[in-house]
DNA sequence: TATCCTTACGGAATTCGTAAGCATG
DNA sequence: CATGCTTACGAATTCCGTAAGGATA
């Protein structure tokens, strides 16, 4: 057993069983895949891929049971390299945060900018995705940290960590006649909407204080990120619904936002990270600098916990 | 990094840092693991072993950081061939218990009894051993499954669950004066005593008790066995004090158990495992028929919980 | 027929043990 | 001076990529 097919075993799930890809992954041979994969079979006795013929198919029952202690061996050697960096280079480094728009637009940069100071040997890459591409992110190792409104809590080998709670807010032009009155989701309901797509920045929990209300939304434009949605409200093509982070009276100063917290329901952006994982020292700083409650104590325990059961009672 | 040298590594630790000792105990040459505790070191960029000259003398702090998450790397290459073999081989293989005297003597008996039965096929080692002993064996892997009323929870390594509660009683010749009227530590403490040695089959309580009642007891013979006790006690030797399932009517006719259940503190026996190490089905089903609550069910998610000392603590 | 996996083979790199060297208690 | 680790070196093994072969959609 080595470490070698061990990654091809990985690497071939991950490839959707194409060993030709999986050689190309890895940077070498098809030949070498193959012959790394049954050598391993080999020495365990049982096949771990389901073949039709001479192709791979999928995992065999033994396959699947035996995959998830493969990929802690390879996460635990990624961890012993990270382990042993941190002593090695100290706080110098790279940090990989992935994030979704919204929070690299407006709830990142301070932290990022007090990051920067207290850690100016570490260089940060910013990464921008949807909510399940953070998550893919984080569960293939191209980042260390992820940010996102949902999606980070919903597999197993992540764990997700609240950071704050934000509601949407209602911006609109100068002049508009929803800013006088109070405002209810049966007034937004007249306008055309300008908000976010389905999957982003809780446009969810949008489409779910209409549809609890009985109300149908004309929503006449949806974009990725509020400054597109901003942009046009400006021009008056109607009412925009974004995260309120997102607005800032200066820089907005065309518009005007309205309060809304009580028309939809709350949402929580969440700091997800690998289970298991072990990540230098400053990322668990980065966490704390976002997040101040969550510190690394906080962090680190809930991070590598496999997910508990209770105690039996002797008889 | 490699396999190998991991092992080196793990064996260095193991052997007090003696590298001859290691290369004999994984049967290469010394030169051998010297390069491979070397090359991982060169590998990882940081000196894992402290170093009095060209002696090893302990850790680092890289290197006691770095130790747990080799050795779980290593667990988990023994994880996979014991998965692997409960495929190849299904209910056939061997099973390793190691447990205390009393244990093995009183409690086991039947239990061995009916898993024979159900299981055929698996080919059972008992081991005997003190309850540190015990422990031992589970954390070197000689013993799958260890059975002992303490020292099973005492290593984070390892996880105990409660099998069942008991006490001691009081045994003596059919003609002695114990046996009319009440019984009390007062009574007892005023006759020889013969019971076990420091350290095996809840000694301690028998001491604690005797301490906090304020009386000194006169042991005139200790030893590891309640057979042996018993033997002293017909000779006439004194009173023995032995664990209630010790006694049987019928076997130990020539003597008079007294329930002693109110003078001594509770014993809870304990089933132990190495934490996070996979064992075969039948393992599970064994310690199902000795202890009927701890079902699979239960001992799997218990058994794979993060405990203490597995990672490193941040900063 | 194009894709994908296996087998065969030869060169290259790695691994490992023996023997000798050197420091230390 | 005995113990314990390192260095040096040559043999054996293992590893890996190229090339050819065969099965399947």
């Amino acid at each position: 057993m080595n470490f070698q097919q061990l990654r091809a075993v990985r690497e071939a799930v991950r490839c959707g069983y194409n060993l030709t890809e999986v050689a190309q992954a890895l940077h070498t041979s098809q030949p070498g895949i193959s012959r790394q994969i049954r050598e391993l079979e080999d020495e365990l006795g049982v096949a771990l891929f389901a073949r039709a013929g001479k192709r791979l198919t999928g995992l065999t029952e033994p396959g699947r049971e035996l995959l998830p202690v493969v990929e802690r061996m390879l996460l635990d050697a990624h961890n012993l390299r990270r382990l042993a960096d941190d002593h090695l280079h100290g706080e110098t480094g790279t940090l990989s945060v992935a994030a979704t728009h919204s929070q690299a637009r407006y709830a990142l940069p301070t932290a990022v900018r007090d990051f920067r100071a207290t850690h100016p040997q570490v260089r940060l890459h910013l990464h921008q995705g949807s909510a399940q591409q953070v998550a893919q992110m984080l569960l293939d190792g191209s980042a260390d940290i992820g940010i996102a409104s949902r999606a980070l809590d919903e597999h197993a080998d992540l764990v997700a960590m609240p950071c704050y709670r934000w509601t949407h807010c209602v911006v609109v032009p100068p002049d508009h006649a929803l800013i006088d009155g109070e405002l209810t989701l049966a007034r937004l309901a007249a306008y055309p909407l300008v908000t976010y797509d389905q999957g982003f920045t809780g446009r969810g929990s949008i489409d779910d204080a209409f549809a609890r209300a009985g109300l149908a939304m004309q929503i006449v434009l949806s974009a990725m990120d509020a400054d597109v949605i901003k942009t046009y409200v400006e021009l008056g093509l109607g009412v925009g619904v974004v995260a309120s982070i997102a607005f800032d009276e200066q820089r907005d100063a065309p518009l005007r936002a309205l309060d809304a917290r009580q028309l939809f329901p709350i949402n929580t952006t969440l700091v997800g990270m690998r289970r298991g994982a072990v990540l230098r020292r400053y990322a668990y700083r980065f966490v704390e600098t976002f997040a101040p409650h969550l510190t690394p104590a906080i962090v680190r325990p809930l991070q590598m916990a496999a997910g508990g059961g209770a105690v039996p009672a002797p008889l």
